[in-house]
DNA sequence: TTGGATGCTTGATGTATGTCAAGACAAGCA
DNA sequence: TGCTTGTCTTGACATACATCAAGCATCCAA
């Protein structure tokens, strides 16, 4: 993309909405108008069921980008929430749209986003279908520190986004569960747990745990 | 779309490629070029995992469209099979990128067919996290009765376009509790089993037992 | 006709994880 | 200081589903 092409889209972004931690950046039913690239903290994604249960169907960090859903309806499929105190930036979809006839390579980069998307969900079916408590969490951690080393933090010390009870509704477990489990990694010398602050001691061993066995 | 403009787009599509039964359409690290639309029979996708556990992430049955993974690294992300003697018509997306730059409405459906197989992942997680395996199994039979209904077949009478071994695979649960649960759900009089014939006889009680329960 | 796959069902038993309950710990507040 | 509230951990027990095993039907090849 030229420099110009760069400053089309940079004038389509509107900046640094900020998000207190409970709040919603849109819910099930909404109109789809925008996707959003987080700037700073971190935002789940959920669906609720007919019940009023509630499975999350991802996070974002920031870097990423949300809101794929809803542009086959119109209406948004799943709820947003900040997990912490947040900034995203709004990005208006049809702005989006227009700018990809013009611009081809932006068209290809959302396709592929959007695809990327497909991938990691369809990684996460394996994730919830296949593994056991341990592998979900293994899996979770490795995730987590691959994505902080994108972003050049550390990738063995880590602060979770997330509580326990968020952690046990997108992996499909217990708050027990979960606690447990962090606990055994421990004991077993693979992490060092402190409330929400998790030191990866041995990668090697919790890569290879993350495979299914159920 | 206009006379003309659905004329370019037939043209692009490469017609009819009859595939067997258990023939792979594509395999995991094949290079991505095409996406495909089922005209007859069923594909399956489906992960291996490192140790070789298969996990099925979805099925495609006529008029739907399979393939968006890979775009992202021009690369499948997954594998391809036909789970019966299937025909299906090969989409080449590099012209329906092309396409989509003269054809807006075209680039929109796109962006709306790949928005829906997000949306339709997340409904998946939620069924593998947070469902029982009558819940699994109703929701799979709701499902394939609303898609059979969408092509003007018989919403209550079904003819399972996968195996026992593939539905366990799907829904995370293994043959015997597959067969077990359909066995129930005949003894409460809800279907009707015959192999892989199935008849809805209570389709709101089936469709109650769908919500989330574990 | 037999024998061997293959796919499905059903029963007996084991186990990972859910459920229920209690307590530890920290943060905020009177 | 004590009290409340929320988050997390740990233990005891229950259960849904996995595992193991057997049997049956269908199909196909020898």
């Amino acid at each position: 993309m030229d420099i110009k092409d760069i400053d089309k889209v940079d004038n389509i972004i509107k900046r640094s909405r900020p998000i207190q931690a409970g709040e919603h950046i849109y819910r099930t039913g909404d109109g789809f108008t925008s996707i959003f690239a987080v700037r700073s903290g971190s935002i789940k994604t959920y669906l609720l069921d007919d019940d009023g249960v509630e499975q999350m169907t991802g996070f974002y960090l920031p870097g990423e980008i949300l809101g794929f859903d809803g542009i086959g309806t119109e209406k948004h499929g799943c709820n947003v929430m900040a997990m912490e105190t947040s900034t995203v930036c709004e990005i208006p979809f049809e702005r989006i749209e227009e700018l990809s006839l013009q611009i081809p390579v932006l068209q290809r980069h959302f396709f592929q986003l959007m695809s990327q998307q497909i991938e990691a969900d369809h990684q996460m079916m394996l994730t919830l279908s296949k593994k056991n408590a341990e592998g979900r969490v293994a899996t979770l951690l490795i995730s987590l520190s691959r994505r902080f080393g994108r972003r050049n933090l550390s990738p063995n010390s880590l602060r979770l986004p997330m509580s326990r009870m968020d952690i046990g509704n997108f992996l499909g477990l217990t708050i027990e569960t979960v606690s447990r489990t962090f606990s055994r990694l421990q004991k077993e010398g693979l992490i060092k747990v402190d409330g929400r602050e998790i030191h990866i001691n041995d990668h090697e061993q919790l890569r290879s745990i993350c495979h299914a066995a159920k």
